[in-house]
DNA sequence: TATAATTATCTCGAATTCGAGATAATTTCC
DNA sequence: GGAAATTATCTCGAATTCGAGATAATTATA
């Protein structure tokens, strides 16, 4: 019986490399790369976060999310505030300069990710999102 | 009007790392990361190539390829040779030593990925393809 | 044929990520 | 209450990747 994963798999590679070449890409034009774009884009949309949340979000180790943090913070995008019911925490949190750096370039951002997913109708990427979830879903539980 | 491309994005992204950490944790098995394992498996099903047309495969830049199969032909799984028509190339070939290896763990790694893939059917697979080829081509064409 | 342009590989520094271990704070449990 | 386990962050070294520039070889062109 035939089994289509390898091919599976490798086109999803492809597939996902390509739309990520051109999100990079695309959030280089404000000098972020697509780690840093996350923080900030979860900041602002979801509000402050502890540093570990962040990590759990973005997918990210420990090591490197201070490491990223950092550098938004140097940048000026962000600042840590200290937990007061619990002193191990870290809160990150946008700054003005990176509130009003999101409200301009978000927008943009995401039309041009819409413009890179348009390589398939809207109805039949409601139904690779069900696949995808799917196949993320079953992958994840193998861990 | 309504446009499922973020969350497509999202959930591409999340279903390509859940496979990926399970891909890489099969490869470290053996000692190997994604990276050089690719780099064998395109040897051993495709023979030997020039480190260039690896790079173009793999999606590597010059300086990664160099750096990968240094330690590939360390590791004793491959080995160098110039080419005679083109003195400026430089073939990579898998010694008896990485053609065993190969023989030996494609197969199950091939084992994992498939069960890895399992999430959804044999049909809806065929129909994952073809939107992704779609997407991936796409994408890539707006570089 | 000499010169210019292109091509393949390598070197090297910078950036990013991971993960183990350190430290400090909190929570659990006896 | 206090020891033990857990949790959050940070530090630091190792691994990997990129990309610019160097070098050498080949091809195209005047």
């Amino acid at each position: 019986m035939k089994d289509s994963s390898l091919e599976l798999f490798v086109v999803l590679s492809r597939a996902y490399q390509s739309i990520m070449e051109v999100a990079k890409k695309d959030t280089q034009r404000f000098g972020l790369n697509l780690t840093e774009f996350g923080v900030l884009e979860l900041l602002y949309h979801k509000g402050p976060h502890p540093l570990q949340k962040i990590g759990g979000k973005i997918l990210l180790a420990s090591g490197s999310i201070t490491y990223v943090v950092d550098r938004l913070e140097e940048k000026g995008f962000l600042e840590r505030k200290a937990c007061e019911r619990d002193r191990r925490i870290t809160y990150a949190f946008l700054t003005e300069k990176g509130k009003t750096l999101m409200e301009d370039i978000f927008p943009s951002h995401a039309e041009v990710l819409q413009q890179a997913l348009n390589g398939i109708t809207e109805s039949e990427k409601t139904e690779a999102i069900q696949m995808l979830k799917k196949l993320g879903k079953y992958a994840a539980a193998r861990k």
